[in-house]
DNA sequence: TTGAAAGCGGTACCAG
DNA sequence: CTGGTACCGCTTTCAA
């Protein structure tokens, strides 16, 4: 691979002139330029971007962290965040970290090391605190997908609650006034929030939504199955489910109808993220819309320092609302 | 951000010891070596990656390009590389192509810039001209999903041929005799390929497969719709239909039941890749499964000179072949 | 318009 | 066991 300096040497010039010809420096005379850059093309030049990385102290890299990149919501998040890194001449630099702290805090390690400025963090597992210190030290640092009120111009954010708010608005104006939940059985937050806001929304009318009209499993289709088996046992009547996510809402919608439950007509379901699989799924799934990619996007934006002109901070936080996408599985009750 | 040279001062010794206490050098006394990294804790020394490449003339980043992050299709064939990666220490660096030669120039072009070695390489658009040099110039450039006989053995492949013949017999081992043919509008290689190995086998059979019983679409759902209406409505009979992608295979479904055709009792139906969707469509889809991820391990293990031992060249290249997995979208013939 | 030279943050060889 | 130092490939003053 040859250097800058095998390109001076043989056009019979200075390295300095060089650099110049190489990006497009304002004083160099046509000649030289012109037989410089005969030589680069020759000699299949390509500058070294560690090199330039070093000596300018700025990295043209943009840094993820994401737990998994087949799961496609990660995959819109990375893909949200490419979409600005190239607008801006940038590329992604990714670190997948596992479900643990130590694994988030090695991820981030890497990216670092490398002197990514502009990093988009996806944690669940960080303590608050340390995420905190973080991003007083990495200027750059941008937390997606989790809110920390002392950072909260550091996060971009999806309103968790008021979409299960939206949700229960939703299955309301259709009628249905007995209704169930299947959630995930890991008590992370967003699970949490989802259903408190959809159980406030109830309640507001006057319907109370008590456990025993939540189940719980595994946020993936099996796990959904599985809560609606058991839903349909306990024999509590309800003509909707609110669910934790699509997987899990296409989950209950197969086992319904294995069960003589017509999805909407029987039972509507509404499921929630809006991920690709909801509008292949048969009936096409109603259900909540994340805008994971455009959410990135911002991300990627404020740790390049340049957000979104209209996106204004509202509530010195970026904050997300999802919206409702109406599509086949719910039905006004009969 | 603090320097080997910050630490080596307030530590009172020289850069090459800290470096050496870095690297976990051998002969560093315990004392010196205790003295340092307590220094190191305190300033929150991170070694610059990329003075480290530079110095060391070697990356701990194996690029990757592909045209789309948010196709599942890639987000695994990237997963797999970065797996790979993880193992061996190193990080993604991901370089997205759109669908043009130039584009695909300019994002392996980013990645040379940054020196990394290892490189796994998703292009269909570059001449086989201009592969070849690349290879040439790069010894640890990877194609994956391409064969050009020129440098077989730094190609990762599928044997789309062989699929389409696997679903002939799939098909026939069912009792269909009368089918009709989905595939892309845009002839490329691969929907090729899988459709020639179709007619082969079925030919061997003594059916011919003209081009009546072919329609093509967009490679999409909506393009499996479409394709299936003019389908029916070309009034030939079919009791089976292959199609290009899973995508497409579920639009195709959805018209057929959308028109009173159930699958698959009145019409079988199977798909190609077993993507994501396939598993949670209704009925859930018989497909040929790609195994991207695997290949794509197997690539970037290539890339970085480590090919799986039992993993041998078969006639010169990495070829794979699609297996089939048989779900609900196929049955004997009524 | 061009060149010389001082680093950027490390590594590794050679002395001591 | 530790320090001095010559680079790695490039950018960027400062002079000429």
């Amino acid at each position: 691979m040859s250097t800058i300096k095998d390109v001076a040497r043989i056009a019979g010039v200075s390295i300095a002139t060089v650099s110049r010809v190489v990006n497009n420096g304002p004083k160099v005379g046509s000649k030289t330029r012109e037989k410089v850059s005969l030589v680069m093309k020759e000699l299949g030049y390509t500058p070294n971007a560690n090199a330039r990385a070093l000596v300018t102290q700025k990295s043209t890299t943009i840094g993820v962290v994401v737990p998994e990149l087949t799961d496609p919501f990660f995959a819109s998040l990375a893909s949200g965040v490419d979409k600005i890194a190239r607008v801006n001449n940038m590329q992604l630099l990714l670190s997948t970290a596992q479900q643990s702290a130590e694994s988030e805090r090695a991820a981030i390690n890497l990216l670092i090391e490398r002197r990514c400025q502009a990093i988009v963090l996806h944690s669940k597992k960080l303590p608050d605190a340390e995420l905190i210190a973080l991003c007083e030290k990495m200027p750059g640092l941008i937390l997606i997908d989790r809110l920390i009120e002392n950072i909260k111009d550091k996060c971009v954010w999806l309103d968790n609650e008021e979409g299960g708010k939206i949700a229960a608005r939703h299955l309301m104006s259709l009628g249905h006034k007995e209704v169930a939940c299947i959630s995930s059985k890991y008590q992370i937050e967003d699970p949490t929030l989802r259903l408190k806001g959809f159980s406030q929304e109830y309640r507001r009318a006057g319907i109370e939504i008590n456990a025993e009209h939540i189940e719980y499993g595994e946020p993936n289709q099996q796990g959904g199955e599985v809560a609606t088996q058991r839903l349909l046992a306990s024999g509590h009547k309800f003509s909707a489910i609110f669910v934790y996510n699509d997987a899990m809402a296409i989950g209950a919608i197969s086992t319904l109808e294995d069960n003589g439950y017509k999805v909407p007509q029987a039972v509507s379901v509404i499921g929630f993220d809006d991920v690709l699989i909801s509008r292949y799924s048969r009936p096409k799934l109603t259900t909540l819309h994340y805008p994971v990619e455009e959410m990135a996007q911002q991300a990627a934006l404020l740790s390049l320092n340049k957000p979104i002109e209209h996106e204004k901070l509202n509530n010195g936080g970026y904050k997300y609302i999802p919206h409702i996408v109406k599509r086949e599985s719910t039905s006004e009750k009969s």
